[in-house]
This record gives C-alpha cells, sequence and structure tokens, in this order.
DNA sequence: TGGTTCACG
DNA sequence: ACGTACGTGAACCAG
C-alpha cells in the first residue's frame, strides 16, 4: 500500500477554525482557532492514516506573485487581532511535535500545497490536500485527493477527481477556468459580473476550457454572450489568479515530515492549557496498533481496468457464483467481487478515455440478474429504469445499513464509508452486517428497510398526477390577493413602498414607525412571526392583513409556482424521499415535498383540488388515527388510556374527562382542545413551559395540568421516566422494531441540551415507532398489490398516511387491501386503526 | 450561508 | 438560572 503525505493549508485551516470554535480568554491569551486547527488535523488523521504530515503558511508580509494581485488581497478582510497571534502559537506546536512546517518567499501556502503534490507524484506517494479553499480542488488527479473541510470543525468531504465533478461540475482540470468564469468573493476574484456559479459550469460543459468559451464569445447568445465578450481579458486575469504554481523551492525531506513523534508536543499543548488536545494526541499515539488493524479491513484491491465489452465479460464470469457489488459514478463503474475490483470508465466526451455508457451496460447485463451489494440502491434503479435495463434484487444496501448504525450521519456517500467504490461496498456491507446483528436490527434492515427502498422506488416513478389548470387559477387569485393585500397594509399602516416580504422591514414599521409594542422576543430585530403578530391585531387595523399577505404568498411561492415548475410532461410531479433523512426514522420528501402539502386552512386546502389521477382512476387515502398515541399506550401499558381506545373513544374527550373530573358527555370544546394539546405534549416529551406556551396559560398552570394528567394516567408516567432513564443508561433511544437513535445531547454539561436529549429520549420510541409501522404496512400494501395483480399503485406516504392511485374497477380491492394491511401489521395491546375514504381529487378525500 | 418564517405529521 | 415543545423541507432576505 502506499503511502501518504498529508498537506496542510495552515492559514486556510487556521481561519476556519478560528470562525468554529468560539473565542474563550484562556490566561489572557486566546487559543480557539490552534484548538480547532488541531481537531480539524486529528480528524483528518483518522481518515486518511497519514505517514507524513507538512503544514504550510504564507509569509506574515507576502510578497505577492502578481503585482495586481496584491491589489486584490489588500481587498481582503483584515485579519482579525485575536487570531494574528495564533499563528506563532500553532507554529511552535506543529514544530514541537515534529511535523513539516513550510513557508516560502513569494509562494502562497496553496502554491506549497501544488509543490508538495508534484513531488509526491514525483516519489510514488499518495498525497492529501487538507484545506478549506477550493483553489486546491485543481490539483486533484494522479495520486492527490482533496480533503474539504466543510461546516464547523468536524465535517469534511474528500474529493478524488470524480467527486469533483460530481459535486460541482467541473473536472479539477477545469477549476481555474470556472474561477475565471465566476470569480470568488472570498479570494476577491473577479470574474466575469453576472456570472455565477451554474452558468459557468454551463459553459465549461459545452466548451471545456476558458479559453475555448472566450474563442467561442460570438456563438452564446444574449445578455450572456454580450457579457462574456466585454470580460474577456478580466476572466483571463482571474484564471491567472486562480492558478496555483507548483513551483516553490522548498525541501522535500520527508524525515522531517514523519508523524512518529508527534507526542513530543504534548508538554507544549500542556502549557498552553490544550489539555482536549493533549488527551486526544495521547490516545492516538497509543492506539497506533489498532490502526494497522483496520488498515488491514480496508486494504487495497488491485483494480482491474476493464477496457473493453469483452474484458467485462471475462471478469464476470471470473466472480460468478460469489457475492458481487455494482456502484456507479458518473465517471467510472466498478465491480467486485471478494478480494477482486474491476473499473470501467467511462467516456465524457470526444477526450476522454473509456467506454461509451451503453456498451457497458450491455455487457454488465448478466450482473443484473445477481442478488447485488450496493450503496443507494435507489439511485440505481432509477439509472437502470432511465436505460430501460432490467431492475437487479439487492442483497445488501450499505447507504441504508450506515443509517441504521446511526441515523444522524451529515452524509450518506460511499466515500464517508468506505475507499474503493464497489470494493467498498462489499467489505462495508460484512461489516454492517455483524454490527447490525449486535445491536438488533437485522429484522428491521432485512423486513423493512431493503424491501422499502423498492416501494419508494416505485412511488418516486409513478409520481402524483396535477391539474396545471387548477393550480394557475388558483395562482391568479392568489397573486391578486396578494396585491390588494399589500395595498391595503401600506395604506393602513401609512408606509408604503417596503418590502413587505423582509422581517427586518417590516419589524421596523411595525416597532418603530407605529410604535406597537413589540412583543418578546428580539434577536436580530423584532420577531414577527404569526403568534406575535396576532397578539397585536386588536392593536392595529394593518396586521391582520399582514397575516393574511403571509399565508397567500406563501401558498403561491412555496406551492403553487413550485409545482407547476415540477411537472413532467405529462403532467405528473415525482418527489424523491429519502429514506436516510431523520433522525427517527421516518421517511421526508423533496422536489417537492408533498408531505406539507396545506390542508389546515381552507384557502391552503384547494391547492389539493389540483391532486388528481390519471383519466378513469380514484384516489384513494388511508389515514392512521392516533396512531403515536395508540404507540403510547401500548408502551405504557396505562389502564385508562389502553381503555379509551379499545372502547373506541375519543381519546382526547376522555383524556379531558380524566383531567377535568368530568363524565365524558360534560366536556366541552374547551377542555378537549386544552386535552388535546396535553396529548400532543406528551408525544414531544412534554415541558411545563412548551405547553403554557401552546395552549396560552401560565406556566404555573401548565405545570399543575401536567401534573393531574400523570395522576390520571400514572402508566404514561412511568414510561417517559423510564424512557429517559434508558436513554441515559444505554445512550442512545430504541423503537419497537430496534431502530435506534444516539442521545450523546444527554451527555452534555449544559442543562438546555440536555433537556432537549430528555425529550428526544421521550418522543423517539414514540415517533419512530410509528414509522417502523407504517413502514412495514407500505411493504404489506406493495406486496399485496402485486399479487393480486391489481394495477393500483402507492403513490405517497405522509407519516400516517398511505395514497393509492388505483383504476376505478379495483377502488374496493385497494379500499380492503390498505385497511388490513395497516390495521394487521403489528399486533399492539390496542387497535390499529385506519381510515380509508375515496375520491377525484386529495381535496375529496377530506 | 444563516436566520426567519411557515407548510405538514 | 436557563430557555424548550418532536420531526421535517422550502422560500425569502440580508450580509
Amino acid at each position: 500500500m502506499r503511502e501518504t503525505l498529508l498537506a496542510v493549508d495552515g492559514n486556510s485551516l487556521m481561519h476556519r477554525a478560528f470562525y468554529a470554535v468560539p473565542l474563550l480568554d484562556t490566561d489572557g491569551m486566546y487559543t480557539n482557532a490552534a484548538h480547532g486547527f488541531l481537531a480539524m488535523l486529528f480528524k483528518a488523521m483518522q481518515e486518511v492514516s497519514p505517514r507524513y504530515i507538512a503544514v504550510a503558511f504564507d509569509l506574515p508580509t507576502p510578497t505577492f506573485r502578481h503585482t495586481a494581485y496584491a491589489d486584490y488581497k489588500a481587498g481582503r478582510r483584515a485579519m482579525p487581532e485575536e487570531l494574528r497571534p495564533q499563528f506563532p502559537l500553532i507554529k511552535e506546536i506543529l514544530g514541537d511535535m515534529k511535523l513539516g512546517v513550510l513557508t516560502s518567499e513569494g509562494y502562497e501556502a496553496d502554491d506549497i500545497l501544488g509543490t508538495l503534490s508534484r513531488k509526491c507524484r514525483e516519489n510514488g506517494l499518495d498525497c492529501v490536500l487538507l484545506t478549506g479553499d477550493r483553489d486546491a480542488l485543481q490539483l486533484i488527479g494522479d495520486g492527490t485527493k482533496v480533503l474539504f473541510t466543510r461546516k464547523g470543525i468536524t465535517e469534511s468531504t474528500l474529493f478524488d477527481s470524480a467527486g469533483v465533478k460530481e459535486a460541482f461540475g467541473v473536472t479539477p482540470e477545469q477549476v481555474t477556468d470556472w474561477k475565471g468564469l465566476m470569480g470568488d468573493a472570498s479570494d476577491n476574484i473577479p470574474g466575469i459580473p453576472g456570472v455565477g456559479e451554474k452558468t459557468a459550469v454551463k459553459l465549461l460543459n459545452e466548451y471545456g476550457t476558458l479559453e475555448n468559451v472566450l474563442a467561442h464569445g460570438n456563438e452564446i447568445k444574449g445578455k450572456l454572450g454580450e457579457k462574456v465578450r466585454d470580460n474577456a481579458e478580466l476572466a483571463a486575469f482571474s484564471k491567472d489568479l486562480a492558478t496555483i504554481r507548483p513551483t516553490a523551492p522548498i525541501a522535500f525531506d520527508l524525515n522531517a515530515f514523519d508523524i512518529s513523534h508527534m507526542s513530543e508536543g504534548l508538554p507544549t499543548l500542556r502549557k498552553y492549557k490544550l489539555n482536549g488536545i493533549a488527551e486526544r494526541l495521547g490516545k492516538m499515539a497509543s492506539g497506533a496498533e489498532t490502526a494497522a488493524e483496520s488498515d488491514e479491513e480496508q486494504a487495497e484491491f488491485a483494480v482491474e481496468i476493464l477496457r473493453s465489452a469483452d474484458e467485462i465479460s471475462a471478469f464476470l464470469r471470473s466472480i460468478q457464483g460469489q457475492k458481487a457489488a455494482l456502484h456507479v459514478s458518473p465517471t467510472r463503474l466498478t465491480i467486485a467481487g471478494p478480494g477482486r475490483l474491476g473499473e470501467i470508465q467511462l467516456q465524457q466526451d470526444m477526450l476522454s478515455e473509456g467506454l461509451l455508457p451503453d456498451e457497458a451496460w450491455q455487457a454488465l447485463k448478466p450482473l443484473l440478474s445477481e442478488k447485488l451489494y450496493v450503496h443507494d440502491g435507489k439511485a440505481l434503479l432509477h439509472l437502470l429504469a432511465d436505460m430501460n435495463l432490467p431492475l437487479p434484487q439487492f442483497a445488501w444496501d450499505t447507504m441504508l445499513g450506515a443509517y441504521l448504525h446511526n441515523p444522524q450521519e451529515k452524509s450518506y456517500a460511499l466515500s464517508q464509508f468506505a475507499r474503493n467504490d464497489a470494493a467498498g461496498v462489499l467489505v462495508l456491507a460484512e461489516k454492517q452486517q455483524k454490527q447490525l446483528e449486535a445491536e438488533g436490527m437485522t429484522a428491521l434492515m432485512r423486513d423493512i428497510e431493503m424491501p422499502l427502498l423498492y416501494v419508494l422506488f416505485d412511488m418516486e416513478q409513478a409520481g402524483f398526477q396535477v391539474d396545471g389548470q387548477v393550480l394557475s387559477e388558483l395562482g391568479k387569485e392568489f397573486t391578486r390577493q396578494a396585491e390588494e393585500l399589500k395595498e391595503e397594509v401600506y395604506r393602513l399602516s401609512g408606509v408604503s413602498g417596503f418590502n413587505l416580504n423582509s422581517t427586518q422591514q417590516l419589524g421596523k414599521v411595525l416597532f418603530e414607525t407605529l410604535d406597537l409594542p413589540h412583543g418578546k422576543k428580539t434577536t436580530r430585530g423584532y420577531s414577527t412571526d404569526a403568534d406575535t403578530l396576532e397578539k397585536l391585531v386588536d392593536l392595529h387595523p394593518c396586521i391582520a392583513p399582514i397575516l393574511k399577505y403571509r399565508q397567500v404568498v406563501k401558498l403561491n411561492s412555496t406551492y403553487i409556482d413550485a409545482l407547476l415548475r415540477k411537472m413532467d410532461a405529462t403532467g405528473r410531479v415525482h418527489s424523491s424521499f429519502d429514506q436516510t433523512g431523520t433522525a427517527t426514522g421516518r421517511i421526508s420528501s423533496s422536489e417537492p415535498n408533498l408531505q406539507n402539502i396545506p390542508v389546515r386552512t381552507e384557502m391552503g386546502r384547494e391547492i389539493r383540488k389540483a391532486f388528481i389521477t390519471k383519466p378513469g382512476c380514484v384516489l384513494a387515502d388511508a389515514d392512521y388515527s392516533q396512531i403515536e398515541l395508540r404507540v403510547m399506550a401500548h408502551f405504557s401499558g396505562d389502564p385508562a388510556m389502553v381503555d379509551a381506545f379499545q372502547k373506541g373513544q375519543d381519546v382526547h374527550t376522555r383524556t379531558a374527562a380524566e383531567v377535568y373530573g368530568v363524565p365524558m358527555e360534560e366536556v366541552t370544546r374547551e377542555m378537549r382542545s386544552s386535552a388535546k394539546a396535553v396529548n400532543f405534549g406528551l408525544v414531544y416529551g412534554i415541558s411545563e413551559f412548551g405547553l403554557a406556551r401552546n395552549i396560552g396559560v401560565s406556566r404555573k398552570r401548565a405545570g399543575e395540568f401536567i401534573a393531574r394528567y400523570f395522576d390520571r394516567y400514572p402508566g404514561v408516567k412511568k414510561f417517559m421516566d423510564e424512557a429517559v432513564k434508558e436513554g441515559y443508561e444505554k445512550g442512545y433511544a430504541v423503537t419497537m422494531m430496534g431502530r435506534r437513535r444516539q442521545l450523546p445531547e444527554l451527555k452534555a454539561s449544559n442543562a438546555n441540551t440536555r433537556n432537549f436529549g430528555e425529550r428526544a429520549a421521550m418522543n423517539t420510541p414514540v415517533q419512530g415507532t410509528a414509522a417502523d409501522i407504517i413502514k412495514l404496512a407500505m411493504v404489506r400494501v406493495h406486496d399485496a398489490l402485486k399479487k393480486e395483480g391489481l394495477q393500483a399503485r402507492l403513490i405517497l406516504q405522509v407519516h400516517d398516511e398511505l395514497l393509492i392511485e388505483a383504476p376505478k374497477e379495483e377502488e374496493e380491492n385497494v379500499t380492503r387491501i390498505l385497511r388490513e394491511c395497516m390495521e394487521q401489521v403489528y399486533r399492539l395491546s390496542v387497535p390499529l386503526v385506519a381510515e380509508v375514504k375515496t375520491g377525484n381529487s386529495w381535496y375529496e378525500t377530506k
């Protein structure tokens, strides 16, 4: 295995660290940037296991490589005074750790990185560049990768060539062209005014290089062409600014970069009170042997490049009958068997090498009848479906495995979990199978998440039929009303011309010009949310139209406009369902989000008239009744709560009767409504404050209410207490099917954070179990439709609701299937109840 | 990019 | 003493 040099852009990282770590004064000096820097460095070390580390810095009084460049540099924000003295500090620490600290007159840190990367290539080393500066992406290729720091100090992404293309749409070679076109405000690179990231990518995809874009300036139409032609010189200059020169005269002395003496820096770390960092360094030094083991696990595979259909077929034959993994990226396909890795490079354009995607896939067809190991199988299914290829079965999806193991990862990209595409998938799958077995999630994976992947794929393919006509009409009406309301607000407030959509401007008008009492909270100005404004309704006539305006504008921009844009040629919208998006196990919906289509107000509900079916079909909508409270009744076994559900009573009315000590017939609307709020509160992990705010009573009253509730429902009280206790003991919350959510908040010293963790400990088993239940119901419904040979299709899930589009003649069958699957899916100590309604639009089913 | 607001369960 | 209801996604403004 090749050895790796980790080359760090010291300036970039120090700046990132400075803003990511709070400024705390210890003994009259600041160490936050140094602290963050080292935390990032250690994180990177875990990720890339380097043998060598070198850190490059700009010289304090820089001489610039271009004269004009100095002017641009001067435009940069000055370095904060709290940061400047931390540079000598970090250099001292790195020096004592016996790591390379490099500077070079006339060169900036990124030039030194470029030089290091070139020298690595010449000396047969792999090189990883650690930086937060996108400029460095141009250096990727031939053994060089970039570990790009994102927000905060713990998040980073490892980019290779394909990764850059995937994330930014350009190749590393095009990074300077890209910057030349769009510029970079943070680097004071001008670029072409008016050309942003998207436009730059588009131009480069068409013309390849900046020079070629400029040469063909005449072909580019409209305003854009004009801008390109007018700013050719500026663009060329910008590209030059962005180009890294790998020619710094530095000594490439590997002994000076060796990491094996880092622990010599421990005394210095203690001297500066960086005790947490010192502790981590101590652990890392002693854990060096364990790291070697995990290297074994991720052993490099000899990559076999497959250059023809014949070579692909031969490779497939050689792994036939064995486990096989398939992974696709925009530039290459990889296939793996035990200990084997085949790579097919795909032709990107006329210039690049590789097979045509079509040729490659034809040769790969036999693989598609195998049970494959994959990462993100749903995405693969879409890709294959688009190419009219057969759809495979999956043995394991490592993305879902990673999600079950920890549902709160920031990203589930394969690169976060494995090194070598398809080979990584096989190794990772094996590791996950053991992990999930030990964690008790094998059945959850096998019976719910894996089969659900196909269900969600079918739902995404199917889409939801939308009536554009209805939407447009509504849109016109909303726009008209918005205009009217805006004028009314201007008139009634006596201030016109301000932007009603700006909370800041609105706040000024309401609380300064009109001098209304500014409710409660202020952060960046005044709070103007609906809660606050509603309290002002009686104080000024302009408040009501403001609220109405907000509502109408929201409906228009978020629903009408967005939906019209998302309609396909047949008038259907295809949402994406994310199976790895939530901490609790729910699925989420996006582009467009169909899980938050308005229903609570009549005006919003109108939008549902546009959600229809194709001709000859009906919509069947099945709703679980009170699923979360039923789950809570089941978990808690509380007699009164279980009794209510077993008798089929209205649970909120029963709660009110219990708490107020009156017969159910005497419960008033108000009593039921506050009981309902308490029931909701319980599901969320109740707090006095939250309940008080929600129903508008004093905190004391809310407290009394909760106390009375727990008096009548001691089983629920016990359940809540145990959920919290279990959270503290285990460090995570568990659902009925064994799904887990880590609760690191419970270890926090901040009481507020801990309270949050406690509420999550109470809420997650309830919300998560409800998610388990409906997911399993979806799988059952999907199977039943198939088994009975129906054309009806599941098209949407909204947490406790399933929608099916069915031919009219299947209406009865579908209604039965929905109700039976949803109610019989799991046996609780209380019945599960699903109500099914049918209609010609989503509006009609409500 | 982060903050604010608001749509849903 | 502190500042909170749980879980999402999208649009918009301001810097």
